[in-house]
DNA sequence: GTTTCCGCTTCACCAAAGTCAAGAAATCGG
DNA sequence: CCGATTTCTTGACTTTGGTGAAGCGGAAAC
């Protein structure tokens, strides 16, 4: 049913990765996949929470709709993340909306299989807390980014997760659109391009989707500022 | 050891809510309490997590410290509300301190006890996961509300919260002091001033720590009110 | 009672970012 | 290859909210 492929994605997801491998197979076994095109919505929110899904390949955006339309954006995942362990066994709602950003493949784990099998095998429920310990983190990383950080800061954050390198230059390809970014990052697309801008006195260029940054510890050291340092004025 | 009072607050956590009396109560047999003065550290971020604790009285704040020694507040929470639980079972450390805000009590479950009663009684996992989901959400609420009110509806939302009823008018004690409620929606204790001086226009009144909402319903549709939208000009 | 301290508010100023609008650049369909 | 749509950037303007300083008032301490 899966292939070998979304088999070994979906092993390495923190969701499987702390399970035996019997017992993850035995889950995977009983999921299943299905393509999504982009901009194809996967769930809405306030549909009833059934499923955990896990990406297999492309990005999946997760959002709220406010009341006047305007979306909050809550996270994008791609390979081997997971979203919706809480709240499928919580056996509420979704609390938000997700959304294909890219053509996307993404695993399906009906809640309830898991359920019963956790009475068996008690590692499985902690192999879920674990993912929404994760997605607790998450969100409360990006609480205090929005909190503590400007428009430009964040921007550096991001960059700086792209990069696998800790020091020297890097350049790296930007994963999804800048109007996505910038909804990631909670500013304007106006206001991410100004941030970018911004971030060229620190030796970061952005042409199309690629972003060179010349010197990694400069650009850390930049995002990590106090909000009320402009003492060094903007270089 | 627990006093007849915290039995009761404790059955109506969340986390022990779905739970059969025997074994809420076998649980909470095993828990301890203890007491915190104003301005106590429960935990720091960082430290190794092995306790889930639930609020017995007063208020408990969840932030985070950023590198500069800024703090961005993450929760603030009162009777009956529990915090750790995904953290304690994923085996890793806080990511936010907690520090009583107010004479407080609280009472810790050590996760290990839960571990070890999950094998045998599988409704515990699911009793977590429902508080964590509750987390999840509350999380995902204050960023949509970061991302997308001004500070003057955060407050509206902050103050419409603390309402019992549904419309007419009302009048809320504010339950911490005002540098708190400034920090928890992510503004500046100046900024909350001006916040409530703005909401005089639709209604509110603020004197001492007393907070009288004139029209519920009208406080309501200003703070859902499109961030775009003063069309109808700040009256 | 008076002093001190703390929490809160107000003011003036400024930087950050949203809004509106226009234009450039890239992408896609024919 | 060309036109049309979408995405991105830029500019001018406005609003929001942060910053620092000053002032007010209440509560606890002396």
């Amino acid at each position: 049913m899966l292939e070998r492929s979304d088999l070994a994605i979906a092993r390495e997801a923190v969701l499987f990765a702390s399970l035996p491998e019997d017992l993850a197979d035995s889950i995977l076994n009983r999921a299943t996949t299905r393509s999504y095109r982009r901009g194809e919505t996967v769930f809405l929110q306030g549909d009833p929470a059934e499923s955990i899904f896990v990406v297999l390949n492309g990005w999946v955006k997760l959002f709220r709709l406010t009341s006047t339309g305007a979306e909050a954006v809550v996270g994008v995942f791609t390979k081997g993340r997971s979203f919706g362990e809480a709240v499928a066994f919580a056996g509420g709602a979704y609390p938000v909306s997700a959304e294909a950003v890219t053509d996307a493949r993404l695993l399906h784990v009906r809640a309830s299989i898991l359920s019963n099998m956790m009475s068996d095998r008690p590692e499985i429920a902690k192999a879920i807390l674990s993912s929404a310990f994760r997605h607790l983190h998450g969100l409360v990383a990006q609480l205090e980014q929005l909190k503590a950080h400007t428009g430009a800061q964040r921007v550096a954050e991001f960059l700086l997760e792209l990069c696998e390198r800790g020091s020297g230059s890097c350049t790296i390809t930007l994963p999804y659109d800048k109007t996505l970014i910038a909804g990631r990052l909670g500013m304007q697309p106006q206001s991410l391009s100004r941030a970018f801008n911004r971030l060229e006195a620190q030796g970061v260029k952005i042409s199309h989707n690629q972003a060179m940054i010349a010197d990694i510890e400069r650009l850390r050291e930049y995002m990590l500022q106090d909000r009320s340092a402009p003492w060094r004025k903007a270089e």
